[in-house]
RNA sequence: GCCGACGUAGCUCAACGGUAGAGCAAUCGCUUCGUAAGCGAUAGGUUAUCGGUUCAAAUCCGAUCGUCGGCUCCA
């Protein structure tokens, strides 16, 4: 892939803001008005959107008990909560959030009215004379919008509107952290103090939450990865670096065979493309230019400056442009697991799923427009099976289209292939208008995981542009010269980001197919371990990741240490076992252990991991 | 990069100006055991690094490195 937000996209669950909804705000002020039956049915709990703005002034009135120097500027609601950032010279401490806990629960007791009133921009300008950013926000309300001031008990804030009644309706709330943050997200901003909330109908739903957030914590790939000992991040190598250990390694080349399984079928021939090549290249590409402040230093050998590859696009199109190409040799694609190295800054990395360096499933298509259709089939079937196979069975495509002003006659064909390749596979997808990368059109494919959080994988972007600077052509079967279009595509995106996010959909219990050790064999009593050799031997003979456990160990030890090794078969040999020839199979979620024969359970083994279980 | 919190044994943590300690893991014994922690012993640390304050620093101060939570939500 050749531009950043594939292979680094960020969950689509997080941070995202919830709009406010004026049309419904302010029922009672509508129901006073009119009084009419219809506001009795109307006054129905607030929405949970208008319940986190309301909390988020509750917040905003006790920081102005408490801190009275805190200046307030914008504080919204956000999924699963709300914040709201103040300019102040220190930082809220955690204690200031307990104190601050404490007097929201005083205001929420208090149930004030939330009560608002329209009023002339001067008004408002004047309202907040010494906080200037309530003034710039005054300032560039649009003359078409009226501006609103809503004030609970003592504290009035300039708001669009969007609330609960009373600030009462917060049944239960619970400030989360404190972080800085620019105004307005930009760093040439002054940073403010942000604090973070979270706040629910109910103390059930709360609970529900910060259980949720535990799930989440106990599933932390950082976490789990060094429990299973799947990889590491050295210090001493430096931040966003992995290392993947045996274990990871095991996992990761499963993914691999099965990634280029598919490749083969489709028709992919696998490239190998130099890590370190000469600037030029991406001088020609364009990347140092539009993509610069992501890549690593120059590196000057002989008088040459050399650059480490944070994409792979334009090492393939070399391998294409090698030699003439006529219309008969397309589609051309070619694939590689390319590792690439970009900067990020150090205070963005995060365990597998933000890193410097990284693998991608990367393969680029030379083909003519009207293939364009087909490729986009053959590519989304592929990542079907490849996001079926890894346990992620509720897909959702987006199809992200270029700004209106910016789309050319060749988008409206890329579109179209998109559309049509979509639509003849049945598959629904969302459009995003306007979030096309700058030179096409491209389908997003998001996964959701065990827990229901949304991640973006896969990319498939069409590029017109790249080979126009690269001056790519095929000859036609007119005897000209033409262009060919251009398919960017990484499907489990980066091998490290999708480890991360495995891991976590598994929470580290991996099925059998992809456990790194599928089965411990372990003995009774010493006096077993001759037979539970044996029986190992076996397992391995049939091609198993076997470990064999002759510790000096109760069985109740080995089998606790081998359960938070989350290994899916324990296999246990005691005397009877020896007598019959069996194996006591335990078996990581089910209760009743059962004795079979070593060949029954070969056999049972053989036939779950070809199921990919 | 910026704001904040935090870096003590492999891991989880204690000691909060006065001799660095526990549990787990590891190693070695004993035990030979039937499905999520047997018993004992041993070893393990320039308290992230560098500098400062002090009679004395893990502890106070500063810098550096690293980790973690945030930094496109717009009244």
């Amino acid at each position: 892939m050749c531009h950043p937000d594939p292979c680094h996209p960020e969950p689509v669950e997080g941070r995202h803001g919830v709009p406010c909804h004026p049309e419904r705000s302010d029922r009672r002020e509508r129901s006073r008005r009119t009084g009419s039956m219809a506001d009795v049915i109307d006054d129905r709990r607030p929405s949970l959107p208008e319940l986190r703005h309301t909390a988020a002034h509750v917040l905003a009135y006790a920081v102005q008990d408490l801190f009275p120097e805190a200046k307030p500027t914008i504080g919204p609601a956000i999924e699963n909560g709300f914040y709201y950032d103040f300019d102040r010279e220190s930082p809220f401490t955690p204690e200031d959030l307990e104190r601050l806990e404490r007097r929201m629960a005083e205001i929420v007791k208090a149930d004030y009215p939330m009560t608002g009133r329209v009023v002339t921009r001067q008004e408002a300008i004047d309202a907040f004379a010494g906080n200037p950013y309530k003034v710039e926000l005054a300032r560039d309300i649009p003359d078409a919008e009226p501006i609103t001031l809503y004030t609970i008990g003592e504290f009035t804030d300039l708001c669009r509107g969007g609330h609960a009644d009373s600030t009462g309706a917060i049944r239960a709330f619970k400030l989360m952290s404190v972080a800085g943050a620019y105004w307005r997200g930009d760093e040439h901003n002054p940073m403010l103090q942000r604090i973070y909330g979270t706040a629910w109908h109910d103390r059930a739903e709360l609970d529900a939450h910060l259980a949720r957030l535990e799930e989440a914590q106990a599933r932390d790939h950082r976490k789990l990865g060094a429990e299973l000992d799947l990889f590491s991040i050295e210090e001493q190598a430096g931040g966003g670096l992995v290392f993947w250990h045996p274990k990871g390694a095991v996992i990761r080349g499963i993914i691999e065979n099965f990634i280029r399984e598919g490749l083969r079928e489709r028709g992919y021939q696998p490239v190998v493309t130099p890590h370190v090549v000469s600037e030029r290249l991406y001088e020609i590409s364009g990347h140092l230019e539009n993509f610069g402040e992501n890549m690593f230093g120059p590196i000057e050998v002989e008088g040459q400056t050399f650059r480490l590859k944070p994409m792979n696009c334009p090492g393939h199109i070399l391998i294409y442009e090698s030699k003439l190409r006529s219309y008969r040799d397309l589609p051309i694609r070619y694939s590689e697991f390319g590792t690439v190295y970009r900067f990020e800054r150090s205070g963005v990395l995060h365990g597998l799923t933000r890193v410097r360096g990284f693998t991608q499933d990367d393969a680029h298509l030379f083909c003519m427009p009207e293939q364009l259709q087909h490729e986009f089939e053959q590519t989304v079937e592929e990542a079907r099976r490849l996001m079926d196979a890894f346990g992620f069975t509720d897909m959702q495509y987006v199809l992200s289209r270029r700004a209106e002003k910016d789309r050319t006659e060749t988008d409206e064909i890329a579109e179209d292939a998109i559309r049509k390749a979509l639509e003849s596979n049945n598959l629904p997808y969302d459009v995003d208008e306007g979030g096309g990368a700058f030179y096409g059109p491209k389908l997003d494919i998001n996964v959701h995981d065990a827990i229901g959080r949304s991640w973006q994988l896969g990319t498939v972007q069409v590029d017109f542009v790249l080979p126009a600077r690269f001056g790519l052509k095929y000859r036609g079967s007119d005897s000209q010269d033409h262009r060919p279009v251009m398919i960017h595509r990484a499907l489990a995106g980066s091998l490290e980001r999708f480890f991360g996010i495995l891991i976590e959909h598994y929470g580290g219990a991996f099925p059998a197919w992809l456990a790194p050790i599928q089965v411990v064999v372990t003995a009774i009593s010493q006096d077993q371990n001759a037979y539970a050799r044996e029986v190992t031997a076996r397992l391995e003979g049939a091609g198993f990741r076997v470990t064999l456990d002759e510790s000096n160990e109760k069985l109740g030890y080995k089998i606790r240490h081998w359960k938070t090794q989350k290994v899916p078969y324990i296999l246990v040999t005691g005397k009877q076992e020896v007598v019959d020839g069996t194996v006591n199979v335990n078996q990581r979620g089910v209760d009743e252990k059962r004795n079979i024969s070593v060949e029954s359970f070969v056999e049972e083994l053989r036939k779950t991991i070809e199921a990919k279980q």
